[in-house]
DNA sequence: CTCCCCATGTAAGTAGTTACATGATTCA
DNA sequence: TGAATCATGTAACTACTTACATGGGGAG
């Protein structure tokens, strides 16, 4: 059979701590593997259906008030799979794209000023992002259904993009401190 | 008008430094900008077409050899665009997708040898790509004609990664030291 | 001369996002 | 009782990758 997409494990990851709907899964998502692999809409509800039609989650009609939702919950052999999936050893898929750097990558067309105000800019991202998983992922992580990991993961995160904002704080003083003989305007 | 995509800016930014074929651009693309950049084929070929179309590019049939290529460089308002691109100040993309960072989050379900071994291969892949920006980016990032801002960020995914293999080491050690009180089958 | 790899490019498929639609619930 | 927002979902689009095709040049 054919390997989980990452959508997929994602969902399986989610419901592995309970029932959840399409609509559940997302939230989770957002407030927590976001940072490191984010998920929409259109990807999770083809994809539950995809993974009911194979039988690794099994969703049951509840009509809750008056509007009709779908909870899902693995099945046996979506616990299977999705513990396959942990203990696989294909390759990692690693990937960054960040405008940020590509920016800096092409700087030397532009004078100090130029180069500085997007250092900063990229500086002020990085912050932010760290200061919204203190603020929104950590809390959450702790009191999940999922144990030790999700924590230490969004530790892992605020690390990471604390490492990121000072390496910026270090560029630009250097930046600062030389003359300046870049080509701008 | 409407704004440049990445690939668009990739390839400006490439041919800033002298005319280029799209296979070209490229070999350019993956020894710099692939770690937080990438661009396939698929995307080079069609876009350098559809900038030429926009007066951003100009192409020069060459017959190298028998066989055709077509050389692009920079037209004046192709220079204007990437200018104003790298001073705009719209919302700076970025993005991670890390299916290690993925696994470990979901790895309360192993037992503890599982979980280490999932940091390992993590470590290792972040190893290996410091090593090969170390190799493959750093010297080519030197000579370029484009001047130091690329050698700049070569230095910085060298650290970033060196960082977070860094950060994998002190996990395993601290798991280690821990016991073995997970949820593994 | 023939085999392999370099250089060039296209087509088809996958993955992911955004914009939209719609009913239910809450609350001023 | 109307406005805002929550919950649910789909459709259309964009971005990106992969697999393939093809011809030339160099190594043996």
């Amino acid at each position: 059979m054919k390997p989980l997409s990452n959508t997929a494990v994602v969902i399986l990851g989610m419901l592995s701590g309970g029932p959840k709907s399409g609509y559940d899964v997302k939230r989770l998502v957002d407030h927590s593997t976001r940072f490191f692999w984010s998920a929409s809409y259109g990807q999770i509800y083809p994809e539950l259906r995809a993974l009911e039609a194979g039988g690794l989650v099994r969703g049951e009609q509840r009509a809750t008030g008056g509007r009709e939702r779908i909870v899902y919950e693995l099945t046996p052999s979506g616990e299977g799979a999705l513990r396959a999936w942990l203990t696989s050893d294909r390759e990692l898929r690693h990937e960054i794209r960040d405008e940020g750097i590509l920016k800096l990558f092409f700087s030397d067309a532009l004078d100090r000023d130029g180069q500085l105000a997007n250092l900063t800019a990229m500086r002020e991202r990085y912050e932010a992002l760290a200061a919204r998983l203190r603020d929104e992922v950590k809390p959450l992580a702790g009191k999940g259904e999922l144990g030790r990991f999700p924590p230490l993961t969004a530790g892992f995160g605020i690390e990471l993009y604390e490492w990121l904002a000072e390496w910026c704080r270090r560029t630009e003083s250097e930046l600062r401190a030389r003359p300046d003989d870049s080509g701008g305007s």
